[in-house]
DNA sequence: CTTGAAGCTATAGTTGCTAGAGACATTAGG
DNA sequence: CCTAATGTCTCTAGCAACTATAGCTTCAAG
């Protein structure tokens, strides 16, 4: 029996978010001791290992939270699983690609050098009007 | 004078976040109808572009406020725009790093096929289990 | 002058935590 | 066994940047 603070340690995860994750229905809550405290065993372990790693990877709590209820039952097909990652991926694939036409502008706006002075600021200016950026954004 | 609808139209920012980027300090009150609606003039309307382009291009509200306010006097030198811009393209950069990191990890564990029962399914062993992982994340 | 669209304020919800307050539980040392 | 230090409890509020709702008032066109 573990106490949240052992859990803590244990996965890395802090005590408000494991208290959250409980909240949040990611996690049975645990049993109490006499004294009204959270007693975690190997199960309650390892489901927040999961979850700690699965956050890591960017999933959402729904998202998560709909992989754990799939997984309870080790003999129905997985095909919303691998529906769940594709999906995922391809989202951050998307935020990866906003992000690289961000990149691009910032950097062209970095090496736009000028005077010195706010009044004919290249940064400034770029930062103001879409007009001068080479690519949508 | 244009109303807080048609500024909406115009700069494509709806009614309620020009309502909150107000609260938020971007923008200067606007003058008032008699019937205490507001009315923006040509500088509101500028002001809302410039804010608009800026969070398209991924600066904070705190950032722009920054920008504004050192925006006011164009003699200055414009040394700190230069370093808010730098300091959000690395920002960005980290956060692109992160995500293809991401992106690896899930593309390798999108094409492991698996019999296809969550009991032995390839997609929820690596969520699961980080050590499966082939970098860091 | 009426009516429907647009505007007003204030409040709460979103996501994934994090930080506090104030009270109670546990545990290690003496 | 007692005490002090640390841990845990619940509840509430805050972060960023909006978005949505409710209930009301105002505007502009016909
Ligand atoms: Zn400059
Ligand atoms: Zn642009
Ligand atoms: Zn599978
Ligand atoms: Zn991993």
């Amino acid at each position: 029996m573990y106490s949240i603070g052992q859990i803590a340690r244990r996965t890395g995860i802090k005590v408000p978010t494991i208290r959250y994750y409980e909240q949040m229905g990611l996690i049975d809550p645990p049993g109490r001791s006499a004294g009204n405290q959270r007693r975690y065993d190997e199960a309650g372990l390892e489901r927040l290992g999961f979850i700690r790693h699965a956050r890591a990877l960017g999933l959402s709590i729904d998202m998560i939270r709909d992989l754990i209820s799939l997984a309870q039952d080790k003999e129905m097909p997985c095909d919303r699983a691998h529906e769940i990652a594709a999906q995922h991926a391809a989202h951050i694939r998307q935020k990866i690609a906003r992000l690289q036409r961000l990149e691009a502008e910032l950097t062209r706006i970095e090496n736009s050098h000028d005077s010195g002075t706010v009044g004919d600021c290249h940064v400034l200016a770029a930062l103001t009007d879409h007009s001068l950026c080479m690519s949508e954004h």
